[in-house]
DNA sequence: GATGAATGAGATTTCATTCAT
DNA sequence: TATGAATGAAATCTCATTCAT
């Protein structure tokens, strides 16, 4: 089985990043679906036979790709400081969501598979739900600062609104629509979030 | 090729009804790349011949669903009268956000097929854009209306933020999380566009 | 599930049949490991799709075999009739291993695919070790008769003994050496299981 | 291509060592069809290369195997002396056939592939015939002894008969069946052979 | 109108063998 | 001498589409 990989000597490992980046470009380009391991395995530059010294076949692909999409957006939960109403909030925010927005981009695959959950399989299940919680509960967290005098909502929903918010601004900044734009684009969305979710603009709470 | 439905008796049309029905649950659950004729046959309770005798093609039945898609989507483009600051225009929202959820449940594979690209021809392209923006520049009209002063952002881009955050939500409740509280999440989200959108909650422009 | 055969219209059925042929004639002059799906194919004069219609892989193929090679097998041990020892019970025995060796020319592939182990599997393993002990088990009635006087052997161990014996003679036959003279052969084992299992040419028992 | 082993540092020839014995238990376990050389390679605890480094091919190591097999086989036939009508002979037989059925045991993938023809070339198809006949006529040339008398059997035919007889028997004890018990068994085989082809427990011959 | 059967192009996967270190 | 990496020809398998009844 030539699954997972073992220990891998540097020559190896390159040739595991080679695929694993020609895999986020194609899959990025074409969806998980339609692309091909021949696709794949062109734009890494090598031979169909290498692929599956590496990966058992195009899902243990997803499965590995799916892991480092974890961790990132575990880092990226980490990282969301509180949000005051005031500029300060506004500038760390747009930051946020920039960054966000840029590992988003580089996992864009990953997330559109885990959300049209085409494949399944419990271990890709499990690190779907995992990075979608973590990333809500800081969320939470945060909007529970600004609590209910911000907004009726509550931070629960709120923060699952967001996030969605957010994803899809992601997506279509990639997909087709928002190519250029991207500083006015965020300016937008840093002030609608702030004000909507985290009462900027308005008093600070006593 | 004996594509389009032209004239049918009873009987055909009925079968292109189940074909129809079953296209939509099928496609919503593994997408349409995933989908082979075989499935939705199946669940159409018909044979891999009939389908053939209704669509040229997989992708002529999407086109199918997609004309309906569309036609429901501007409709529901011309139901969105103004949004009043008060209450009356609070509980407009979330009317028409529910309908808005509602008929995207039933198009949802079709949307999803829509923003998954490289699968469809240029009518395709055109059906989905045409539909988008029908529906983007009636939320622009309404949001002009409050303008400026309610929020920082152009009505342009906080149209398209708005929709994004409304097809996901959508998504969502179909999807896997949100079953149950569908009610809630519709407080929840109304108040949340009423007053990050349509300066809900406070005084009425002069 | 393209797997085993539904209820199949008279058409089907003869596909099924062409390719179950196609396949024993195949299988026999290059055994299991070796045979492509290819061969079979050309062989039963239908299509590479044709075959995964009607069997999921080639191991499902060799499953449906040795449905078939069981069921023989059973009806071959309920043939075996008491042997005595006089010259009706050597023709008797004769006629049986006659018989005994058709069967198994036409099941031979199956058979051996069984005794190399090489298609695991739970239910090949089942069906083989079920023929194989119906078959002893017969043989072991037959040789109780005859009892201790004749042989120093446990019937048991004798019964294991005399099919490998019946078993080689028929690979052999059909493998490459023993083509012609299969009368004469006939008559040497014949005799020498009826002398050697039997206690023949001594006197019948009191 | 680095064939044959010509001569060898202690280190290669340890190797080499490795190689064949890890051989000899793979492919008793799957055959020679199905075991691949990373299953022999993997059970040396050496690597893809070093295979090549000291066999040419797959099929070059099982001439090697079946080298060493041919040999042992041949001295196997020296071993046979006179099988007389009494207790002695009977004793000869049981140790003949327990030194058969060991040579048998380690050489048991060799024979296999022999028998399963469609893997080898004429140098294999050679040695195997050799061995056979080898092993045929110093058979005959026992069983010409006790002649007619003992058996209605031609010797040329009994004596393929005994080794059909053997050969299972020794497959059997290895394969699956008949683990345990191997004395018993012995001591029925020996009766068995002894008295159905060699004329045993009757008065000897004039 | 309806259906099961058939097809074949194309995708995935395997594995003996060669290569570079 | 030894090894992990790489390769590609060949095998297996899938599935949209066409056919015959």
């Amino acid at each position: 089985m030539p699954a997972q990989q073992r220990d891998l000597r540097p020559q190896g490992r390159k040739t595991v990043g080679q695929l694993l980046d020609a895999a986020v470009s194609v899959l990025a380009a074409m969806g998980y679906q339609a692309a091909r391991v021949e696709d794949i395995v062109r734009a890494a530059k090598t031979s169909h036979g290498t692929f599956y010294l590496y990966f058992a076949n195009k899902e243990d692909l997803l499965r590995s790709l799916a892991q480092e999409c974890s961790e990132d957006m575990n880092r990226l939960a980490d990282q969301l400081g509180p949000v005051g109403r005031g500029d300060d909030g506004l500038a760390e925010l747009r930051a946020w969501i920039l960054d966000f927005s840029n590992t988003y981009q580089r996992h864009a695959p990953v997330i559109r598979a885990w959300s049209e959950q085409q494949v399944q399989g419990p271990e890709m299940e499990e690190l779907g739900l995992q990075a979608f919680d973590q990333i809500t509960s800081r969320l939470v967290a945060r909007l529970e600062v600004v609590a209910r005098s911000a907004s009726a909502a509550e931070p629960e929903k709120a923060a699952v609104a967001l996030l969605a918010l957010l994803e899809r601004f992601s997506y279509f900044r990639i997909s087709r629509r928002l190519y250029a734009d991207t500083d006015e684009w965020l300016d937008t969305l840093a002030v609608m979030v702030h004000c909507g979710f985290f009462g900027g603009g308005r008093p600070p709470r006593r």
